[in-house]
DNA sequence: AATGAATGAGAATTCATTCAT
DNA sequence: TATGAATGAATTCTCATTCAT
């Protein structure tokens, strides 16, 4: 249970994390890559049953390996769960990173940040319910260990709408970490729903939209009201 | 297995359960009433530790009582978050029910539902916390017993959006049921924030207002942009 | 849990034990003897449920009196089994004793105890159940306390065979011992079948005769032979 | 609910199962299989202290096993016991089965029934000892999921009486199923004494010919006098 | 004497983790 | 590496018994 989040075994780590559109849609998803596999197992029982409903034989089956093995690539249920969210929030973060570099206006980035959270990008859904799914769990976890990367994710945001705030688009009457937890919100309280029930593809891109009007709305400008 | 699933005791039970600023915070919290001591042991062991993490004996201890009596008053430790959850959303449904009612334009509705949920009323900062907390954890509890009760109280803010909708103050090109879980969602983000530590009650105060002027400027309708 | 079966408290004990038809029919049923009460509701839910599976509490509800009442009368739930037994096997052997001096010939006291302990006589079908049940149940219980008021009851049935014995009516190459706890067991037999249905009056007193038949049968001197 | 009802692993399950005579000598008894090391391990203590005296880590402790281990293999205690009672139930079905359709005379047979439940063959005291203990404790149990084993027994008896009866060796003026009935309980009531103390093999074989004699000279046909 | 709410020791069961194969 | 049977610590819940009223 120390700090690092990463277990000893670990024997097929992959050494790039970053970007999202790597090696994973390749060698790792069709190979063994048991590390990788299970990671997927977890996200996908633990989005269903949640993380204290799961137990560690349910990931093993779904991820199609024995008990133990699990154990190889993870030193403890908790460990597996934090592993996830570091290495799904990296991504997130890495994929960040890169797309909002490309984009010019905070708006722009504000809404690829909304887009890409939601999960309606390049069938990256794990991404997106895996955020949503592991804050949602262990209070503790996410306090005593998780909590720098879920900031650093949270700093992104805010970051953008700094940024905005500088350029005079967004109005300055309200703090950027206040936004960026509001925004994050926003989205997972959008996500929460779904465990109500998934909605089609067509109803989140239009959730998508209309939040960013939504949000937008909110951040922007009085001055810059021309739109 | 809704509400009235206790065992046999359940002396005393209060007739009046609904409104937030009742005899709660006078006999009930001083004397007897063992329901409730549990229930307000219950609030805070929880949001503390988090559901999952925190023994039926540490709820017992927090009370005051023995563990056996908490099963007097509730069916099982699930039974127990159920009850909490039915209890509390129920009195904030009370609340909105009747403070709403007072208000006039769909705006200051609104900016009471957000003062109400961040808990900066009269201390029962519970009410917020409890909404977090068990939203956040237990999916399967949350999907299975108490989605009405979640769904009437997302309802309720939706309805407000709805008639900001048909007075022309609010833009009508967005779902009201999509506002509803987007601010739902935005106030449980700042409360989740809480989790990585509390804040001070100016904090709080500032942070109501920030959001009150974000969601009021997302939602606010173009047209009425004389503001 | 010393030896003695019999409860501190016992207000109302009653000074006469021993006979059948005493005062048991009149004041005892009619008036509140709250310990024959409570006797008479345990030996009615025990053979329902078994000793095991039996709250006090349900033993209370079904006397008409508080849980804690129950403990004004009996030591502890232990007690009460034994002190059921001891009261029922002896009101047995006190009507043994008192209705076998009547007869003459050891077969038709043996013929006296069969339907005795089957229960056909005056409607006490409770002496013969209380018997069937308790030694149904607790091995302990029977084996540490409730031992010599059963051997003694097996001791007044070997005693009936032994005096047969010696007047050359039944055979002598057995163990009158043996037969007495054959004999029982028969009768327990038959009894244990109830628990899987009640019969009617009609077929217990069918069951009696064709067991009377059987055991005299087997016991009966076969020099005896004419019959 | 039936037998079939064990949780995952059951490694090893043996095929055979039914004769008393088999390989349950040899290597089931040394080497591992944890089921019936549980279930022998089951009998003798539940013989010893009975069901509801005994804590499933008594029994996991005699059978050199892990709490743990006797969930693998077992739904619950209940139906540890359940199974118990139809695995050696079944066996001595099995047996009789087997054995009486090699004798030719009920009389025979009786005996040979009469012998196998006092449990004199092979050592195997165990089957009459369970049959006793189940059948006298849970009352419960019996009623809901034993009865129809139970009452398998009971026919193979009545059988071998029916046969009798119609060959003219037995009396004819008793129902086959109460002779059954006072057969079951006549033996059942000695191995009840054993619970008062256990006796030595001599006594025990003893008694086996006094109660055939005695068994025997109850069903004999009268008719059939010569003997 | 009677009540029944409260107590808390005790037991069954679960499940993360280990380890012999 | 991989397996999955075995482990036993930990936890929920029950219920006999007590005791203030």
């Amino acid at each position: 249970m120390s700090e690092g989040s990463f277990s000893k075994p670990r024997p097929g780590k992959k050494a790039s994390v970053h970007p999202l559109e790597d090696a994973d849609g390749s060698a790792a998803k069709r190979t063994g890559d048991k590390r990788e596999r299970i990671l997927r197992a977890a996200v996908e029982v633990f989005a269903r049953q949640g993380f204290y409903n799961t137990r560690v034989s349910e990931v093993a089956k779904a991820a199609g390996v024995a008990d133990g093995t699990i154990y190889l690539y993870f030193e403890s249920k908790d460990q597996l769960l934090l592993s996830l969210f570091e290495d799904r929030i990296g991504k997130l973060l890495a994929y960040l990173a890169k797309e909002i570099a490309l984009l010019d206006s905070p708006e722009e980035k504000l809404k690829r940040i909304i887009e890409l959270q939601l999960g309606i990008l390049d069938g990256e859904r794990d991404l997106a319910e895996v955020v949503t799914i592991i804050v949602r769990q262990s209070n503790t976890l996410l306090r005593e260990y998780a909590a720098p990367t879920f900031i650093a994710y949270l700093d992104a945001i805010a970051a953008v709408v700094s940024e905005g705030q500088r350029e005079g688009v967004f109005r300055s009457d309200v703090s950027p970490h206040l936004v960026a937890r509001a925004i994050f919100g926003a989205l997972d309280g959008i996500a929460l729903t779904w465990a109500l029930g998934k909605p089609e593809v067509g109803a989140l891109k239009r959730s998508a939209s209309q939040l960013s009007a939504l949000i937008l709305g909110g951040i922007r400008s009085p001055l810059s009201a021309a739109r």
